[in-house]
DNA sequence: AGCACAAGCCC
DNA sequence: GTACGGGCTTGTGCTG
């Protein structure tokens, strides 16, 4: 959202729009809706009522360098801006997606080579209040910057990607935004005060058993504790001195009693400061609900993500954590109801690589994880245990993500030679993945990028690099970033799509939050069969895959009852 | 105040 | 010698 205070935004906000004629199109540049507090000369509200026609005009080419917040504030005054739009920020971010912001002055600066002293100028005057001249000038510059970057992403076949996904996109994130979720503060309240007390307690017993007082907060003083006064062994070594990360206090659980209490403590802190005594404060005190903001131009893989609260990190894992989950309700008469893809990346995985083995597994719909530790450990499927299932597991996410036999066997607490076997043995199974990394890899090296199913590209600059370090990581985005990717491509076709079909059916339901595999919304109960099925039927079918698309939908009336 | 770092939450 | 892809937020401890 663009304030998570309730101040009245729009008061402090004028908009600055010039259209100008030109081979029959129409381009209106937005290009100062954004803070301007000093002007005295004009109210918002006259500006948008006179330029209200231009919005809604569907053959006005609407520029702008973040229609999310256009779309936010003219909600707000209830203009809905029609199609046609063309957002700056994403379509460079379209152009190269790893790059660490895209501020207007250095597109400014890269794709129009304005010296930097002028954008400096450009800045200024958003702040202070703007000119008509330094206006028109903008609005110039917006209108050459779109040509320029409408051209570069016809060169990189881009413009499918944008004009059919990204760009309807960017209203759908802004309605979710405004639509918020609804949140049970009194239940975090009571929660927190027994987190609190258990805290306490855990503290007494860490001072205690150490023997002395000291800030458990800190790593340093903590090691200090745990590898001086109490002698344990060291597990890892850090830059700054000796891990005492929670892999590390794991493994010397059993050899003093207080690691096992300073675990504790630390998920309690963590969910404490986190969550429950932060989530009050992010609830906006006019809608009662929490608005996290979006972003559609961070990841470098294509993926969504989310700040403020950031919503997609919201604990599951533990039982302690799942409580945070209550706290998030539907309002009366609806309910939430989440639809998450099922092993979607490794679907894409059989897809992109088109494996026979990993194709068959899923065209029969076996348990994908069996699947592999039956080929692993060169066993029948049905003898397979849950230990070795839980191993295969392990293998198949690291293969998304380009582990080594030195990084599983860390993970799984083996030998580099047990590691080194099993990975043998996924490639013996798994030919055609074996095959496809090499492609990849060869492709990023040939190419300088690799892309996703339906064209966004990442750049791979140390592919070919001296550093070792440098290349291997390269190599490992080289097979991430196009299956992680054609993932986001997919939920972003699909939420597109479902947004259309709840509009046109003039639906109350609503889409509340994305998680990179899985979509929440708040469904309004007389709808809610009809939501169901039609939303499975645009999940499964947005993307035709050469295996099925398997999306798995659940109810409740918070968030913890959608496991 | 701003930074790097370690840590830990998610997919 | 060797650390698995993509994110966000927290607290500490240091520097300015």
């Amino acid at each position: 959202m663009v304030t998570s205070s309730d101040n009245a935004i729009s008061s402090k906000i004028l908009g600055i729009a010039l259209s100008f004629k030109d081979n029959e199109n129409y381009y209106i540049s937005l290009f100062a809706l954004s803070l301007i507090e000093n002007s005295k000369c004009l109210s918002l509200e006259l500006v948008l009522s006179k330029l209200r026609p231009c919005f809604e005009n569907q053959k006005i080419i609407k520029i702008s360098h973040n229609h999310k917040f256009n779309f936010i504030v003219l909600c707000r005054h209830k203009i809905e801006m029609g199609g046609n739009n063309f957002d700056t920020m994403i379509a460079a971010y379209l152009l190269n997606p790893s790059k660490e912001g895209y501020e207007l002055k250095d597109l400014f600066w890269e794709y129009l080579k304005y010296f930097k002293s002028e954008e400096k100028e450009i800045k200024k005057n958003v702040v202070m209040g703007i000119s008509i001249l330094d206006a028109c000038e903008n609005a110039q510059k917006m209108l050459k910057l779109h040509d320029i970057l409408e051209e570069k992403m016809e060169e990189k076949n881009l413009i499918s990607l944008f004009r059919e996904i990204e760009m309807p996109l960017v209203k759908v994130l802004a309605e979710m935004e405004i639509n918020g979720i609804k949140v049970n503060i009194d239940f975090l309240k009571l929660f927190s005060r027994q987190v609190d007390t258990r805290l306490g307690e855990l503290k007494n017993t860490i001072y205690n058993l150490s023997g002395t007082e000291f800030n458990i907060n800190s790593p340093k003083q903590l090691s200090v504790i745990l590898f001086e006064r109490l002698k344990l062994p060291v597990i890892k070594k850090i830059k700054t001195g000796y891990s005492t990360n929670a892999d590390v206090l794991n493994t010397l659980a059993s050899q003093h009693r207080v690691v096992s209490f300073i675990l504790e403590y630390r998920e309690l802190e963590k969910l404490k400061n986190t969550y429950i005594d932060k989530l009050p404060f992010l609830v906006n005190s006019k809608t009662k609900r929490i608005h996290t903001s979006f972003h559609q131009t961070v990841t470098s893989t294509g993926r969504l993500s989310s700040s403020e609260p950031n919503l997609q990190n919201i604990p599951i894992r533990t039982e302690m954590g799942r409580e945070i989950r209550k706290t998030f309700i539907a309002k009366e008469e609806y309910i939430l109801l989440s639809a998450d893809y099922s092993q979607i990346e490794l679907r894409i995985l059989a897809h992109l690589s088109r494996d026979e083995s990993l194709l068959n597994a899923f065209k029969n719909d076996e348990d994908i994880h069996a699947h592999t530790a039956s080929g692993i450990f060169n066993l029948d499927q049905n003898i397979i245990s849950e230990q070795m299932r839980r191993m295969a597991k392990v293998i198949n996410f690291g293969i998304i993500y380009g582990m080594s036999n030195y990084g599983l066997a860390a993970n799984l607490g083996i030998g580099r030679e047990e590691a080194e076997k099993y990975i043998k043995n996924y490639f013996l199974r798994y030919q055609g993945v074996k095959k496809y990394i090499e492609r990849e890899k060869a492709e990023a090296r040939k190419k300088g990028y690799v892309l996703t199913l339906l064209n966004r590209r990442r750049y791979l600059e140390g592919i070919n690099s001296k550093d070792k370090k440098i290349r291997e990581f390269n190599e490992r985005v080289a097979i991430n970033a196009p299956i992680q990717g054609s993932a986001a491509d997919l939920i972003k076709l699909a939420m597109v799509k479902i947004d259309r079909f709840f509009k046109k059916e003039r639906f109350k339901s609503r889409l509340l939050l994305q998680i990179h595999d899985e979509l929440i919304f708040e469904a309004y109960q007389p709808e809610l069969e009809k939501a169901k099925s039609i939303i499975k039927e645009i999940m499964e079918n947005s993307l035709k895959l050469s295996v099925p698309i398997k999306v798995n939908l659940k109810t409740g009336n918070n968030w913890a009852e959608l496991n």
